[in-house]
DNA sequence: CTCCAGGAACGAC
DNA sequence: GTCGTTCCTGGA
């Protein structure tokens, strides 16, 4: 195995509870890093890139400029520490810092991070992993890595020119002529990053414009893909944890908690809900990714 | 076999 | 604005 010449592996020393890379890629704001030999092999910024966890940090086997692409999509800059500190009065917020520690927000290239939440609609983390890889198969840039294949994300030029039946080969589902109007969308020159720059309610909007792009998958490109930290999405489960942990069980609609938790955990909300996200379907429900694990 | 999931769109009120 | 329905598919 190539991964036995050390000699292109970098090891990137970082304290142990910094970053926990099973967490971070496997709780479902990613869907196509594939285990590999100890470790990770997924793209970052359209280069593949493995990453494994060491006992003192991380190591990292990619392309030139790795270091600086993998801190940005880790957001290793981001003050996690002082985030999860202004925590110390939520109790539930608390446990779920020191339970899920080393849990990070990713900022990943804003289409893929589309393309997977347009497939996330009514599905589960299993069935997207499985969607995106047979689409990245199709029509995705291959590249070879560490002498295996991996396919890219399909360009939205890729995915504009595919049949709407083609599409639905793959198993998505009533998702494919979402996806390919999304991606006819953005070849005809709307622009991801571009929202990016604009105020969190005016990107958000913009992006709700898209065809099956609707609050809570707008929510997710603006906080996975575009670096809206402000932004609080919540799906079926994060309105079960929510309600159980904060209203007694009592209902509230999506849009109330997902205001709530901007008004309440202000800037730096995404991170608070990756937290309660995790942390609360841990606690409550029986298929979380984590149950066992820890 | 039946049932239901990590939503959005659309029409009816 | 809010409610009820429908939408593919895979796994329990």
């Amino acid at each position: 195995m190539i991964l036995e010449t050390q000699d292109s592996l970098s090891q990137v020393p970082i304290p142990p509870s910094f970053l926990r890379l099973d967490y971070t890629l496997k709780c479902g704001q990613v869907f196509r890093w594939e285990n590999l030999n100890g470790g990770y092999v997924g793209f970052v910024n359209f280069s593949p890139v493995y990453v494994r966890q060491e006992v003192n940090g991380f190591s990292l086997l990619g392309n030139a400029d790795r270091l600086s692409k993998v801190t940005s999509y880790f957001r290793l800059d981001d003050p996690l520490d002082d985030i999860t500190r202004a925590w110390k009065d939520d109790r539930i917020l608390s446990e779920a810092a020191k339970t899920f520690r080393g849990l990070r927000l990713i900022h990943q290239e804003a289409w893929s991070c589309l393309v997977g939440f347009v497939l996330s609609i009514m599905s589960n983390i299993p069935k997207i992993e499985t969607g995106l890889g047979k689409l990245a198969r199709h029509c995705g840039e291959r590249v070879r890595f560490l002498g295996s294949l991996f396919y890219a994300t399909p360009s939205p030029k890729a995915l504009s020119s595919l049949r709407e039946k083609t599409l639905r080969s793959f198993g998505i589902g009533f998702r494919a002529p979402y996806l390919k109007e999304c991606a006819r969308e953005v070849t005809r020159g709307f622009s991801l990053e571009e929202l990016a720059s604009l105020p969190y309610l005016e990107a958000k909007r913009a992006l709700m414009e898209l065809p099956g792009i609707g609050e809570k998958v707008a929510d997710c490109i603006l906080l996975h893909g575009l670096g809206h930290l402000e932004a609080f999405p919540v799906d079926v489960w994060m309105k079960r944890v929510l309600e159980h942990y904060y209203f007694k069980g009592e209902e509230k609609t999506e849009r109330y908690l997902s205001e709530w938790g901007r008004n309440k955990f202000g800037p730096w909300a995404g991170y608070a809900e990756l937290y309660l996200y995790t942390f609360g379907r841990w606690k409550l429900d029986p298929r979380s990714p984590f149950r066992g694990k820890r």
